[in-house]
DNA sequence: CAGTATCCAGTTGGATACTG
DNA sequence: CAGTATCCAACTGGATACTG
C-alpha cells in the first residue's frame, strides 16, 4: 500500500493524493489551459502517456480533475477542489525559483522554453501581420536540429517551428539556452543578458528595440529573491 | 534517474526535491518543533529509521534542513529556506482538510492523536497539580492494549500513558477513536460530539466542564470547510 | 485524437537486525 | 540516542507498440 501515510493529518491526507511523481505538474499544466490528453503531454514530454493516464483517473478519482467528454473529443478541468491548489502551486513555483537554482543540463529543454515562450507572446504589443522571431542557440550539448527555432506570430496566432518557415525573419536571438532560460524565469534580467553579451540580437532594429516587450517572462519572474548571506 | 523532471520550471525543480514519499511530513515535523532524531520518528512512525536517514540527509543536501551535532546528541533545523516551506505546508494541510475527508481504518491511529493531543494542552488552563484525563476508545478494530490512554499533566510536563499510571483521573472520555480525531481535526465540534452521544465525559464535574479548554484542537481545525453543493 | 496494452529493469522502501 | 546494514518483494514508471 504505497502513497498511503496512516496518519489522520490533514497534510498526510493531501500528500497521498499530491505526492506522486509527475502528479502536481499535470495540475500546473491544466492550471495553465491545458485541456486535451495531448495538450497536457506538451508540457509534460518526459512522461509516458500511460502514466499520465493513471494520474489523471487518480486526479479524476480524489476529485481534483473532471473529465469531459464533448463529442468525441475529451477535456479535462480543475475541479474546485483543484483550482484551491492553484495558489499552493505558485507558492512551490516561487519557492523553487528563490531556493532552487542549479539547473542540470537536462533541465534546459529548448522545446519546453519554446512553448513557454509561444504562450506568453504579447499579440497586443507585437506589429500586424507577419512578424517571425528567430532563436539560435549557441550550445553545443544540443542537438544541431535543436539548435534553431523560429516564432511566427500573426494576428491571432504563434506557431513554433523547429526548421525555418521561409519568412522574413525580424529579429534573431543569439544566445545560450540556459542565458535565455535564466531570462524567462528572471534569474537574470535583459539588460544584464545584453550586456554580459550572453544574449545578442540582430535583425531590424525597430524589432531589437521590442523583443523584450514582445516576449514576456515567466509569470513568477518577479519573484523577489533572498538576500545573499554570503558568496 | 528518477526524482528528476527534466524541466527548468521552478514548480517541478521544487518538486524534485519535496515529492518524495515522507519528504514533507518529516518537514512538517520540524515545524512543529520535533529537533532530535527519534523525536521525529514518533511523529512518522511508520517510517523506517533508514528512510528518516535517507530523507534528511537528502533535505540537508537541498539546503531545507541544517544537521547540528550538540555535543553527543545531533539536531536538525530548517533553514531559511525550510522556514519558507511553513506556509506551503500549512496550506497543504488547510487544503487536505476541506477536500480529503475519507479518512480510512487505517488513519486512526490512536498513538498519533495522543501524541497531538499532548502537545495541545493548555497548561494554563489545567489546574495546579497533576491533572489525569483517561480516554477510552470502544472501536473493536483497536488492539484491546490500545483502547485505553492516560495524559498525566503537571506543572510543566503532560505525559502520555498507554498504561493505568494508577493516580486520580479527573475525567474519562469514553468514545470512538474516529469521533475524537475528528474532534481534533475540526470536522466535528464539542457540541455535536456530545449531543450525538458519539462522545460521553465522566468523572469530576468541574474537569468535565473544562475538558474543552484543556484540550486544545488542531490550529487547523477551524478552517473553514467547503459549502455543500449537495448530498 | 485519446488513450491501452504489455513488458520489464530498476528503484523504492518496508522489515528486521545490528552498532558506536 | 542516532543512526547503519542488509535483504528482498513490490511497485513504479520508462519504452514501445498498438487501437477505436
Amino acid at each position: 500500500m504505497p502513497t498511503m501515510y496512516g496518519q489522520f493529518c490533514p497534510v498526510a491526507k493531501a500528500m497521498e493524493v499530491l505526492d506522486e511523481r509527475w502528479t502536481l505538474l499535470v495540475i500546473r499544466e491544466l492550471m495553465m489551459g491545458s485541456r486535451h490528453f495531448n495538450a497536457i503531454r506538451r508540457g509534460v514530454p518526459r512522461m509516458s502517456p500511460a502514466l499520465l493516464s493513471k494520474r489523471l483517473q487518480m486526479l479524476v478519482r480524489a476529485g481534483v480533475v473532471e473529465r469531459h467528454r464533448d463529442g468525441n473529443r475529451v477535456t479535462y478541468h480543475l475541479t474546485e477542489s483543484g483550482r484551491e491548489l492553484e495558489p499552493i502551486v505558485l507558492s512551490l513555483g516561487r519557492w523553487g525559483l528563490r531556493w532552487i537554482h542549479q539547473l542540470g543540463e537536462e533541465d534546459l529543454d529548448p522545446h519546453l522554453l519554446l512553448w513557454d515562450v509561444h504562450r506568453n507572446i504579447d499579440l497586443e504589443a507585437v506589429p500586424d501581420g507577419r512578424t517571425v522571431i528567430q532563436f539560435r542557440f549557441s550550445d553545443d550539448v544540443i542537438a544541431p536540429n535543436a539548435r534553431n527555432w523560429w516564432l511566427v506570430i500573426t494576428a491571432d496566432a504563434v506557431d513554433v517551428c523547429d526548421f525555418d518557415p521561409g519568412h522574413h525573419v525580424a529579429v534573431t536571438v543569439q544566445t545560450t539556452l540556459r542565458t535565455l532560460i535564466r531570462l524567462w524565469r528572471g534569474d537574470i534580467g535583459w539588460p544584464e543578458a545584453l550586456r554580459s553579451g550572453d544574449l545578442a540580437l540582430t535583425g531590424e532594429t525597430y524589432a531589437q528595440r521590442a523583443l523584450p516587450r514582445w516576449l514576456k517572462l515567466s509569470s513568477l519572474a518577479p519573484t523577489p529573491r533572498p538576500m545573499l548571506t554570503s558568496a
